[in-house]
DNA sequence: CAACATTTTTAGGTTAGCCTAAACTTAGGT
DNA sequence: ACCTAAGTTTAGGCTAACCTAAAAATGTTG
């Protein structure tokens, strides 16, 4: 319904860099305000790409309207931009979603899909699947979901699972990476929106975040344990 | 289940040329088999550009073995381009077929949105849908889908609707064109898989085609009525 | 069977989005 | 304040898939 209406068609790669964007300002805290300007080294690595061809997009965007590009000190998105970008984010939330409740994928599966779909659904093929989840606020992964006027949900506050004190417990809230082999792994290990995780006694150490799932102990890199946000619970909730 | 392998992944504009091949060289009988060569024109013409870009990929897919082009005498897809071909087709129309009947699309509206998706599916995603919809033999427009396996499914013979006798009745089983205009039109006076229409006394003339569906009576261009695929039915079965 | 209209191919050009290599900021350490 | 490393931009190239214009092959017809 909200079809954003420009002078040209975006292309795949331009959806795509706006989306990436957006994801890298707002700094992963899962809030989507985009805050920060972007390194175009940042979206190099992020892409996969070389950053010369970054700056080569940049300028393009930037003749569109869609960003601000000040040379040697990165990039913003503008307020038309920004709506691209939660519309692109929208798509690919919903399809991931949609992916797992429908069609019975598992949650850390849906990305790559949602990945390549995003760009190829029309807005009737949103507003229906949209429709078929009952409006979600979130998707599988416990990411936000833009509503159709393109407004987020308020997220409860949360944490990283990484900065739960000893014997302190979480419910996990998000898991916020896109690198498939850190789902596959969490996923296997139960870690996923919904579950409940105990930090156990001297559980940060250099060898990596020691936990409790369910009935089972684990020493969890603890970088994957930054990956995954909690909303802590307090220790009577035990078991 | 099917994936081929191929050396290079295909790009979308070569799988479009494959299934376009596939199509024009079956005559449009639904039958599917590769019988006549096709022509630059023809194929320029389908896909709305010109003559000589097809030469350029027509070259292309033939150093890649998929299609046998030979120079002023036309194109013939390669064993290897025919299953290209089919695996394209199935693809295009699951997700027909999907749209409909879990989305609720209307028949005439899935092809548009099937056209775009069809190249960015995964295999998994084609077998959950095919898994979701019972491994379905036809799409909405009566189109047989290649099984898995890109086995054609046995259909019943059948006839245009311009070519049933006066007073005779004919079951529909395909509507076979693109043409968004023309599935509308068709869609809009119940003209769909399925439904049962009956050539009215006189019904061919000039002016056009004069059939009842249901109560009403219609006098149809005989361009659309050639598109209409019909089983006839014989007189007793009327009303 | 020659001439012409049609079809097809060739030659050369455009745009999008990537690349590498080299030149140019900018910022940090002493 | 300078010098260097890191980050960024510029310049020049490449490929895919389209385009136009002109040349060449085909086949139909008088």
């Amino acid at each position: 319904m909200n079809q954003l209406i420009l002078k040209t068609p975006l292309s795949e790669a331009q959806e795509d860099y706006l989306k990436q964007i957006l994801l890298l300002s707002s700094g992963g805290t899962g809030s989507l305000e985009p805050t920060l300007a972007v390194s175009t080294q940042d979206l190099a690595d992020e892409m996969q790409i070389k950053p010369a061809s970054v700056t080569g997009m940049l300028k393009k965007l930037s003749e569109h309207g869609l960003v601000e590009h000040e040379a040697y000190r990165g990039v913003r998105l503008t307020a038309t931009g920004y709506k691209v970008a939660l519309e692109v984010l929208r798509h690919h939330r919903l399809i991931e979603a949609y992916l797992h409740q429908a069609l019975g994928y598992g949650w850390e599966e849906v990305h790559a899909e949602a990945e390549r779909l995003e760009h190829h659904i029309s807005e009737a093929f949103e507003a229906r699947i949209a429709e078929w989840l009952g409006h979600p606020s979130h998707d599988p992964h416990g990411d936000p979901i833009p509503s159709a006027q393109l407004e987020l949900p308020q997220d409860a506050p949360s944490q990283r699972l990484s900065s739960l004190e000893d014997g302190e417990y979480g419910l996990v809230m998000r898991v916020a990476t896109q690198d498939q082999d850190a789902l596959n792994l969490l996923a296997r290990l139960g870690i996923r929106p919904g579950a409940k995780v105990e930090m156990l006694m001297l559980g940060h150490s250099v060898e990596g975040t020691r936990v409790r799932v369910g009935e089972q102990r684990y020493l969890l890199p603890t970088n994957l344990a930054q990956m995954v946000w909690v909303s802590p619970l307090g220790d009577e909730y035990a078991g």
